[in-house]
This record gives structure tokens, C-alpha cells and sequence, in this order.
DNA sequence: CAACTAGACTTGTATATACAAGAATGTACA
DNA sequence: TGTACATTCTTGTATATACAAGTCTAGTTG
């Protein structure tokens, strides 16, 4: 019954021993034949079974565990961990269908909207040389009238040549984007910070009052579109996620 | 010329020798020695420095690898990666293990320990009656002795009993009720917030200085475990989630 | 019966060794 | 000059071996 694997020499030709091990426990578990919690065959065992020495077997089950398939504990053995989300919440929303959707009214003010060169920090988030040119734009989002968002953004203007010649009191920057380039990719970073005085004074709050900062850096299949610092009023503003197992 | 090992013993103690390596290697890439692109010394250059054999300089680097920090290319050597974000906002995770993964020491202090009768909030949020028992912990993590974490939790008696009699300096609270009531899912909320006097005192930071607060209640099949609300130093920490769509 | 102990598992760490395979650098030869 | 080859780095795969350490079971002993 154990599948036997003949060639002695080491570096065979197409793929590793240990995949073939990896891939037959990613089989049972995926056809449901061995659940969650299920206790797969010991280091030894397997070891037996594909004709491999026990560091191969081992090196498959640790692989394996590390991707969050199994589970190890010392002195009881490997399982079949619980099945991992994998679903990716924290959705790349729109503000303004945000504030739309807890029935209030959305609005904004454009403040910069501008061409110019790019700093180091930009460069390398847009994935662009130092100096070359960039859009740059900041936009402050209002609730009811309250401002809620502070948006600072550069884009790519290779991507996205018509950029500064939008409409973005009709629809915000983030809307404009998705339009042009779909996005296939997004890095998120939270934080918070004090507000510096050109965001406290466009955001209406006091200086150095907490703030929710969020880097945002949207990726297209062309390459990377945009750069954004979103800064909201720490009392005026919650980010959201519902996470399941 | 061969290294020799003067302690035959294997393992040692505290921590595995290639750990050693690894936080070797992280200090070098934090501190700024090694920037990105940096080639790191070769396996054997470091099985030799360290006294180790080759394989176990190896696993070092497999595993920063595997953690995003370093890359490899056969025939090339191994190089510094582009610096990632940190902490992972999606999973809900151990922060000991977060600050095991930088290679960092692990501590916490245990503030309050104690049962007492639920509050309105706490009630709603728990699925209990008002005024019905619950347990209460502070807790304060720290980053190599750095407060990094403040951590207030109500956890639910009757589906945790044994809650208050746990030893929490050798698992975290988050590590234990995982281990006791699976997870089925999670509410997260993220905010800022400028630091009151008691998270001031208990994170060693200015009262007013902005703070992420994360609130998370976390269910499992029977009912809703617990209910946390975890505050972090602005500064000293942050949230990153990589979205793919 | 309870408590301890010894064994038989398990995973975890560490070493020494071998060969495969990619990449760079030199050197010899046409 | 330039191509081909050998050398010498590097990482990648695989094995055999040893001991450490966690967990359970069965047997022994008080």
C-alpha cells in the first residue's frame, strides 16, 4: 500500500521528496478524508511509508505547519489544524460610501492638487526613481459637514495619466482609481499619532489630540497606482473587522 | 580547521542555538549595520563564526526567510529584504508569539486578577444579565521590558471556570482561552485614543499621548468567550495587514 | 488504592556528511 | 579575441545518527 520511490540519488529532476509528502497530506485533507484534529502519521512513520529518511518527513509536517495546515506538539503528535480564514476582511472601502451608508451627507475640500517630484519615501512606496515626477493630492472628507478624513495621496502618473484633471468632488480619488486601475493588492498599516498642525488645523481638532493613521499603498497589475496617508479623528472614527475560523 | 563543539549536549537550555543566530542577524538589519540588499554572511561563514554546524546556521536563515526578513538565490548568497510592516492585523494573535517572531524577550505584569459583577457593556457585549459574575485581568506585556501592550479583559466564567487560576506569566491569557475554547470568530475594532492616566502609567508613557485601542470580542461554538479591549503606544507599535483581491 | 517508575512512543535540536545545482571568476586553448 | 572548461564559491536536498524533552501507558512498589 505505501507508494514506493525507487531513483536512490538525491537531487532527482523535477520537485523535492519532501513535496511529494506535502502534497499527499494536503490531499487527505483537503477531500475531507482526514478532518480538523485529526492525528496524521508520525515523522517515523511517514518516513516509512514514502521511503525517506525521518529529517525529509519531518521537513514536510514542519513546512507544513509553519503554511498553519497542521499542528505539532511535542510528545502528542501532528493534527490538522482548524481550517484558517483566509478571508480578507478590512475591505479597501470608499469614504464617501462610508458616510452615505450611515445616511448622512458627504462632502470635501480640496486642498493641494498638484504635480511634483518624489521624495525618497514616495520612490519606494510607488516603486519609482527619486525626483521623478508624481501627482500629489490632499483632500479632506466631510461628514455631515464634520471633517472625518484627512487624505494624502501621490500617484503614479504613468498609470494613471489623467489624474489631476478629474472632478474628485464628484467622486473621491479612492472611486476614480478602482475605476482605472483595478486593484490586485493592497498594504495596509495602522497607527496611531498626534495630529501635526496642518492636519489638526484641516481636521478641525486640536494639536497633538490622537489621531488613526492609516498607509495605504494600492497595487494594480501594472504596478503600484497610489500612495495614501488617511488620518482620521480618533474620537470620530472606528475601523471595523469581523474575523472567522 | 573543523569547528569543534565543546559541549556535546544538544539541548542546551533557554533557547535553541540557531535562535542566537537569528536575533544576531535581526539586531544587524535593526540597528541599521545591514541595510536592504545587504549580503549576510554565507552558511558556513556563519556555522563557523557561531560554532555551529552548517545546517543549524541554515535553519537560521531558512527561517528568517520564511519570515520575510532576509532572501535567498542559489549560487548568489542571501540579502537583507525590503523592511516589511509589522504586526499582522487580520490574525488574531498571541502577542507573545508577536514579540518571539521579532526576536525579542517576552515579558508581562500581571495588575489585577479578580471576579466581579458585569457592567452594562460588559454584559451586552459578553451575552450575560447585568451584575452577573465575571472575571477581570490587567495585564501589561512587555517588548524586551518595554511596555508594548495593555491589555483589560472580561472573560465569561461559565465557559472558562478555571480562568482566575491560571499562571499567565507562562501563557498569556489569549494563549490559554484559544487553547480552552477554540475560536470560531472574532469583533475587532481599531481606534485612537490619547492615553487616560491609569493605560498612561501602566504603558510608562505621557497621559494624552495617542494610543491604538483595539477592542475584540472573540466567540467560540458556545458562546461569546471574551471580551478585550487592548491598548498599544502609538509609537511603539503598529497594525499591518496585507489585502489581495 | 495511590504514587512512583520505566518504557515506548512522540516532536525538537544538533551534527556530520554527501551530492546537486546555480552563479561567478578565472584560465587554457583555438 | 573569444569561447569553452574547470574551479570555487553559493544555496538546496537528502540521509544517518545522536540526544533532549514532552506525553502517555503499563507495571511496580509503597
Amino acid at each position: 500500500m505505501s507508494s514506493q520511490i525507487s531513483s536512490t540519488t538525491t537531487g532527482a529532476s523535477s520537485q523535492p521528496r519532501y513535496a511529494a509528502i506535502k502534497a499527499h497530506i494536503r490531499a487527505q485533507i483537503e477531500s475531507g478524508e482526514w478532518p480538523a484534529h485529526f492525528r496524521v502519521p508520525s515523522e517515523n512513520q511517514l518516513a516509512q511509508d514514502f521511503n525517506v529518511s525521518r529529517m525529509t518527513a519531518r521537513r514536510a509536517l514542519s513546512e507544513l505547519t509553519d503554511e498553519g495546515v497542521l499542528m505539532r506538539s511535542q510528545g502528542l503528535g501532528t493534527f490538522v489544524a482548524e481550517p484558517v480564514p483566509a478571508g480578507s476582511l478590512l475591505e479597501v472601502r470608499n469614504i464617501a460610501d462610508e458616510v452615505a451608508a450611515r445616511g448622512h451627507s458627504y462632502g470635501n475640500r480640496i486642498l493641494k492638487l498638484e504635480q511634483t517630484t518624489a521624495s525618497n519615501e514616495v520612490a519606494v512606496a510607488l516603486g519609482l526613481a527619486e525626483g521623478a515626477a508624481v501627482y500629489h493630492s490632499i483632500i479632506v472628507h466631510l461628514d455631515n459637514g464634520l471633517p472625518i478624513q484627512f487624505e494624502e495621496r501621490y500617484t503614479n502618473p504613468t498609470l494613471v495619466p489623467e489624474y489631476l484633471q478629474q472632478d474628485f468632488s464628484a467622486a473621491t480619488p479612492n472611486e476614480y482609481l478602482t475605476r482605472v486601475a483595478p486593484l490586485t493588492e493592497a498594504d495596509t498599516t495602522v497607527e496611531a499619532i498626534g495630529a501635526d498642525g496642518t492636519v489638526a488645523e484641516a481636521l478641525e481638532i486640536d494639536s497633538g489630540s490622537a489621531c488613526l493613521q492609516i498607509w495605504r499603498r494600492t497595487m494594480s497589475r501594472a504596478g503600484t497606482v497610489s500612495f495614501a496617508r488617511l488620518v482620521h479623528p480618533g474620537n470620530r472614527y472606528r475601523l471595523g473587522a469581523q474575523l472567522r475560523f
